[in-house]
RNA sequence: GCGGCUCUGGUGAAGUGGUUAACACGUCGGAUUGUGGCUCCGAUAUGCGUGGGUUCGAUUCCCACGAGUCGCCCCA
């Protein structure tokens, strides 16, 4: 128990750090590009904005949040998600008060009470992008855009994007009353997990994997048959933009977003060689969000990709960066008054900006060398009790296996001429 | 929350109801005097996820729990 991360968590071990860096370096890069700041929200929020924004009854609400209470009585709840928060940074922080859109990106860790599995973690990662403030159906191009040539950009290849729309509270009403109606004359075709979402969100049983191939599906009512003249406008603009930036995309009528928030656009992209966990990135259009929280109605759209999915997918295409890690230098001493002297030498070259090491363990000079042939060092920097008489250092070259002897004070410019 | 499979050292793993739990990698030490990468030699699990039970005896059989993994569910 002491010696095991809880559940569903996991430590990033040092080997790993170097890929999360990288992946944040192309997000930081990315967003740039395209003119996203990033914003950092707490970890912990108020479990009132989740219930509100997330929406009570959708299921991450429901049996996955991890709600406890403070020491000063209140409800607190662990992120699953991120666009809540920003929402009310948003609001919170009047950054609608400069600019007509407000374009934000998030890194950060969300928590859901979820049984593990390859590609879904409790404490998990994903980068968001949020686009606040603009009805526009070119903004949600935009968004989409990004979130395809991001991954495209990483390498991945085998990527589908999904879209579809939802519709607005004017028009998803009805489709959800037809879906309902027709569900329940066909109940005995449904399976269990579906007869449930007939009452919860009959929406749901559209992307059910068991009645996938059923007829049911086939022959359910279409969203596009219910669509207001708003939302049917959206939709063919939104599918003009992306036809002009030149992605394929795919409409799928099935898709349907799990939180209650989304208004019109919804699109997800797919890995499938990552399996049941295959949604990359997801996201869509929220509308009502923001006038949900107590701000002014407000249109926004963005999107969360999952990180650990991320890393799986490059993994499993072995499009991860080279690893290197190698110091310029390590210093090997010899004796007991030479350790001081090392010491001295190796804060001189790591003050120069040469990157250095040197073993502690007071080993013998041969287990010192082996320690520096490992280090990946291309200099060995050897002293003994000779070069601490005569104020000078030994330099091997690992490499070439040349060395010489050079005074101490001039050991770093002879090695930064080298390097 | 439900179901399947798995659980041996730092790592990959072999193995058996009963003497010293293979092998490989890694790590540490050594092969004379202050020098590496190759080679050679030696050391390295009183222990087989945890706790019970069966048995004369269990790492090997049974049960529970835990963790991992895959799928359902959910989602990024």
């Amino acid at each position: 128990m002491l010696t095991n991360a809880p559940r569903g968590t996991k430590d990033i071990l040092p080997e790993q750090t170097i890929n999360w860096l990288w992946l944040e370096n192309k997000i930081r890069e990315l967003c740039a590009l395209y003119g996203y700041d990033e914003i950092r929200t707490p970890t912990f929020e108020h479990t009132e904005l989740f219930l509100r924004g997330i929406g009570e009854g959708t299921d991450v609400v429901d049996k996955e949040m991890y709600t406890f209470t403070d020491r000063g009585d209140r409800s607190i709840t662990l992120r699953p998600e991120n666009t809540a928060s920003v929402v009310r940074a948003y609001l919170q922080n009047k950054l609608y008060a400069n600019v007509g859109l407000v374009k934000l990106f998030y890194i950060g860790s969300m928590f859901r009470y979820d049984r593990p599995q390859a590609g879904r973690l409790r404490e998990f990662h994903q980068f968001g992008v949020e686009a606040i403030g603009e009805k526009n159906p070119a903004v949600d191009a935009e968004i989409i855009l990004l979130a395809w040539e991001f991954l495209r950009s990483l390498g991945l290849n085998d990527l589908t994007l999904k879209i579809n729309t939802v519709g607005c509270p004017a028009c998803r009403p009805i489709f959800r009353r037809k879906l309902t109606e027709y569900f329940t004359e066909n109940a005995e075709d449904l399976c269990e997990d579906c007869l449930r979402r007939l009452e919860k969100n009959p929406l749901r049983i559209l992307d059910c994997k068991v009645d996938a191939s059923k007829d049911v599906l086939d022959d359910a009512p279409r969203i596009e048959t219910c669509l207001c003249d708003d939302c049917r406008e959206h939709f063919n603009s939104l599918k003009k933009f992306l036809t002009s930036a030149g992605i394929e995309y795919v409409v799928d009528n099935r898709l349907v977003r799990g939180l209650d928030y989304y208004t019109k656009t919804a699109f997800e992209i797919q890995y499938a060689p990552l399996g049941a966990q295959s949604a990359v990135a997801g996201g869509g259009r929220y509308d009502g969000l923001i006038k949900e929280i107590g701000g002014d109605d407000t249109p926004a759209v963005g999107f969360a990709a999952g990180l650990e999915r991320i890393l799986l997918a490059l993994e499993l295409q072995g499009m991860l960066p080279a690893q290197t890690k190698k110091i310029d230098a390590f210093v090997v001493s010899g004796g007991a008054a030479a350790e001081v002297y090392a010491f001295k030498l190796l804060t001189d070259l790591r003050r120069q900006n040469i990157s250095a090491a040197m073993d502690f363990a007071k080993k013998s000079m041969k287990a010192q060398m082996k320690s520096a042939a490992k280090s990946g060092a291309k200099f060995a920097l050897i002293v003994g009790d000779d070069e601490v008489a005569s104020s000078t250092v030994t330099i091997k070259n690992l490499e070439t296996a040349a060395q010489e002897n050079v005074a101490f004070a001039e050991v770093s410019e002879k090695i930064c001429g080298e390097l």
